[in-house]
DNA sequence: CACCATACTGAACAAACGTTCAGTCCGCGC
DNA sequence: GCGCGGACTGAACGTTTGTTCAGTATGGTG
């Protein structure tokens, strides 16, 4: 019934942080309370404000967890993700799903992460515009080695052309319950990704519409 | 300073109704209080609960006006809104950017339609879901019109080509302010639209990636 | 003109919110 | 073994939240 006391280096502060990014991921940081937050971690609302001052500061510290969590999948990795590679399976060529890949490769399967960098991206976060500039740099990079390669065709328009296909990739993680509930792909789990990908691959390299009527 | 009583058909109404949308969409609803919405509409906060019940109720209504407006603006076009056809002011083909191309003709400029779409599809909200999936069975049946007339190549997995088109067009309304802030193009402006759709065609029709290197 | 349904308000409510604070517990350096 | 500092709590604070309610004004109908 006591409860535990401890001068141990701070479990209590990992404890909100988690339990901050589940519930942040879920429910958006406005609907989820400071209380709801401490119950889940089995903690006193109070020790919110002891480690992180507000629940705002909070909030800073879930957002510079998941820019570690980022920078730990390899951030230099992340140009090359984007690249076309030999799939070893089954031999055949497979585009690997950008950003997608990345953290699919590089998350637990049920991690929140996902669903927290959706809520960045829609909210008009700093920290979602932070994280959007610099995969677009990645993948303008990714673009001109692969041109350079003689691996994509060069656009006329390089720029747009980097940024239509970084803003497929993300759609796909904005989008996925969406996709998953309406076709029954979903290309967020490994089989649902490979069947997106292989579809993609095909639109990307042979096209999709026709200058002329056949 | 008297407040103005009137048995006038619901003007109070119809205010809750436009003050909520704009303020659901800059900042979702969660965010939003009746007592904002009130001031916004230049009304009692009580007039919610008389007229809708509810705050729940008012986001209900406001769900109800946009996928009225939704259904005003075409539904019928939205069919065809995908197909590619002949730009008058150049002559050129140009694509019809799906459904970014149907808001933004039938849409006044400063609309909260669009950011509202986007919380809508991106909080999981119920009426996300319905939006979506009737959006994709339009976006089924204009590529299949598309390839019926040899104007789009087959897919093997028409299925997964029709969501991945769709949700690319959608990302350019979820993404607009990360494009616009990121590349300078913003695709919900008239001009950005062309340049963005100017090479989403190019991609389209002649494709990105090479098979072989070149 | 009297009546009633309806649009609408102002003041108040309980509940939930983020935050404050005094105080308890305990490992570690002296 | 003493005390300092940091982890942590429980109860309370004032504010804001969604909602209730009694009441006022008014146009349409008998």
């Amino acid at each position: 019934m006591a409860a535990e006391h401890s001068a141990a280096p701070a479990a209590g502060r990992d404890a909100l942080v988690a339990a901050a990014l589940r519930l942040f991921a879920d429910h958006g940081s406005d609907a989820t309370s400071v209380r709801d937050i401490a119950a889940k971690a089995e903690v006193s609302p109070a020790l919110v404000m002891h480690h992180f001052g507000s629940k705002a500061g909070l909030k800073t510290a879930v957002d510079e967890h998941v820019a570690a969590v980022f920078a730990s999948l390899g951030e230099a990795e992340a140009v090359e993700a984007l690249t076309v590679r030999e799939h070893e399976h089954d031999g055949t060529n497979v585009l690997s799903a950008g950003f997608v890949q990345l953290l699919l490769d590089g998350l637990p399967p049920g991690s929140p992460i996902p669903a927290y960098l959706r809520r960045l991206l829609l909210e008009g976060d700093p920290a979602g515009h932070e994280i959007f500039a610099r995969w677009l740099d990645a993948s303008r990079s990714a673009l001109k080695a692969m041109e350079g390669a003689g691996l994509a065709r060069a656009s006329a328009d390089p720029e747009v052309r980097a940024a239509f296909l970084m803003v497929n990739d993300l759609a796909m993680i904005l989008l996925h319950d969406h996709i998953a509930r309406a076709t029954g792909v979903d290309p967020l789990t490994h089989d649902g990704l490979h069947r997106w990908s292989a579809d993609v691959l095909d639109a990307y390299t042979d096209g999709v519409f026709r200058k002329e009527p056949a």
